[in-house]
DNA sequence: ACGCGCATTGCAATCGATTGCATGAATGGC
DNA sequence: GCCATTCATGCAATCGATTGCAATGCGCGT
């Protein structure tokens, strides 16, 4: 007996096991066997009952198998944002980030719950695991809470973070290499006779400290001393990327070349430098991080470093299910990482002048 | 006795209430009510238990509570993607909108599921709800399935779609006036004084069928008739873009003007006139769809139609809990869709051909 | 001193599945 | 034709919480 179910409302029950059970004329069990694969059951009836719940729309109850099993098919991926500047989803790398990481986890039959928490508070997360609600973390950066991802590692936690290789670290990190990357970048514009150089990114933020560590140590081994001036510290943010830089050509008009720690801070500045009547890259070099999908389109098309963001995806996943299997964890798995060099820094028609 | 944890292992064995209760000298009946704040427990009694709680990182198992209490707070965020073009996460529109959703849903306290599915089977998205795991769906795009959202609908299934308003329409649709955003364009472009326009993005798609007829519609009422040589079906593609504009150029010298129908191909187009010698906006003037955040930082800053994205992850969310609470669904929300003038489609320093 | 009411707390059933073990039917060996 | 196997299925306990109802203890009025 149907009930006419209420207009559009949620009155509707759920058809459960023991329904689909009753309608086969089998046990609960049978029909648990039967959806699960399992060969204790007579291959007639595990059709039967696999036909019978295609026909009724019957999905096996995640919450209680869940429960019951123990298992759990569901990843917490964790996106840190800022209080103070709201900064978060603003970056593409994020989101090529968030895409590779559904990928990866879909492929292997796990299921990604998304959530955002206070940069501040990156134990917060610790929560969906406590909860029972996710089998694991991965968690997008390590933000200023190097303390904080160790902490929840020492206390058992299966977490894979995203970012940089630092000391005394407890967990298990997948990044590029961000000391190689900026040294790539520095090696690159003194190549091309560029020799005022800015720096822009926070760097405190580890993988944005190494960037710049790589970048410095580079231009100091060819004579040039990266004082605080030439370095600004700005969010990944567009709007705060394109205000440091009018600021830093106004106080340096000498500068010729730019290293931005994300591709888009750099094509924030280059937006600022044309405001200023720079050209790019006769005038100014542009150098971005991260290769996101619009660096190639973007005008000039935008140098950049990259970072293999699908393989990376890949690698959490597979560190964070070796670590739920039991198997000892890896400290840190460094990704290929290689200068991608278009337009922004190409060439220098413009004389290099003399010292 | 706490046994000696396998280093790193997940050996260790979660707390749970009853070993709370246990802890704290009561029973789990009473943790739990303590926890929940229920005003059955003495105040002290439930300070006692909350720092237990917190001093042993206990957190209640919210899997048990679903399964027990039937009121889920995970609500299912659904991306389809297209076999064919791998296209999905390929569109900055769909990082906003993602970001958009997850502070509307962690606002109210809910987590969101983030799950992708082949744009040609949209009703299998309907597990994530026939198997308890999330309380409602959020989809984003109807795709080419309009009839299979309509029999999710017809179900009783809690759904919310971000998209175009259709004809026998079933299920609750969230999205901007895309008739009104393709003629917005027109106007602006005939206004300019352009006469040969190009369309460029899938018709396939119900969003993008509504901008292209607001588009020809208006151009048709001021003599300018579109033929199909004059659109290309383009998937959101950064290079399927790039190659369908090289095609259009070489086809027909003479454009003047493109409608993309998203930022991104607006971008892919540009990049691909500017390899054909075009400049923007003096030879062709460009406009795209949706006011991503890089926009505005492109060059030349890009003029296009804006979507109130925030607004529309509000109101989908919103929708959607008001379905879950038993209302009655309201079948489609329009949010307000204007058009941003930037540089690439402004003013027309070339004199205006006679025609 | 007794009974009543109120404020707390515990017992036990329940949510919807899974799974070890027991059971019953069918088959085969002798 | 009877017992030992094998195969398929059912019973009942269990996962970790929530919650209606019963029980306890206490204060207080009379």
């Amino acid at each position: 007996m149907s009930r006419p179910k209420a207009p559009g409302a949620a009155g509707r029950k759920r058809m459960q096991m023991a329904d689909l059970a009753r309608l086969a004329g089998v046990s609960a069990s049978t029909v648990s066997r039967a959806l699960a694969g399992s060969a204790l059951i007579s291959e007639d009836t595990r059709a039967r009952i696999q036909t019978l719940a295609r026909q009724f729309n019957y999905t096996v109850n995640s919450v209680a198998t869940d429960l019951r099993s123990g298992v759990k098919r569901t990843i917490g991926v964790v996106v840190p944002y800022e209080q103070a500047t709201r900064q978060s989803f603003a970056d593409p790398f994020l989101h090529g980030m968030i895409g590779a990481l559904a990928d990866a986890l879909t492929e292997r039959g796990y299921e990604m719950l998304l959530s955002r928490i206070d940069a501040d508070r990156l134990d917060a997360a610790a929560a969906l695991v406590d909860g029972g609600r996710t089998a694991g973390l991965i968690l997008i950066g390590q933000w200023r809470h190097h303390d904080q991802l160790n902490a929840m590692a020492e206390r058992g936690l299966p977490l894979v973070v995203w970012g940089a290789r630092l000391p005394r670290q407890q967990y298990c990190t997948v990044g590029g290499d961000n000391l190689l990357g900026g040294r790539l970048v520095a090696e690159h514009l003194l190549a091309q006779g560029r020799r005022h150089m800015i720096f822009l990114g926070d760097t405190g933020l580890p993988e944005v400290a190494q960037r710049f560590r790589g970048f410095s140590q580079a231009l100091k081994q060819h004579g040039i001393t990266l004082g605080g001036e030439q370095r600004a510290v700005v969010p990944f943010l567009a709007e705060s990327g394109r205000q440091s830089m009018l600021d830093l050509i106004d106080a340096q008009p000498a500068l010729d070349a730019v290293f931005a720690s994300s591709d888009l801070l750099a094509m924030a500045a280059i937006s600022a430098l044309r405001e200023r009547g720079r050209r790019i890259p006769e005038d100014v070099a542009v150098v971005g991080y991260d290769d996101v999908e619009l660096a190639a389109h973007f005008h000039p098309p935008l140098s950049t470093v990259r970072q293999p963001i699908a393989a990376g995806g890949t690698a959490m996943v597979e560190h964070l299910l070796a670590l739920l299997r039991g198997e000892a964890p890896a400290r840190a798995e460094v990704l290929e990482t290689r200068l991608v060099v278009r337009e922004s820094s190409r060439a220098t028609p413009r004389v290099v002048k003399a010292r």
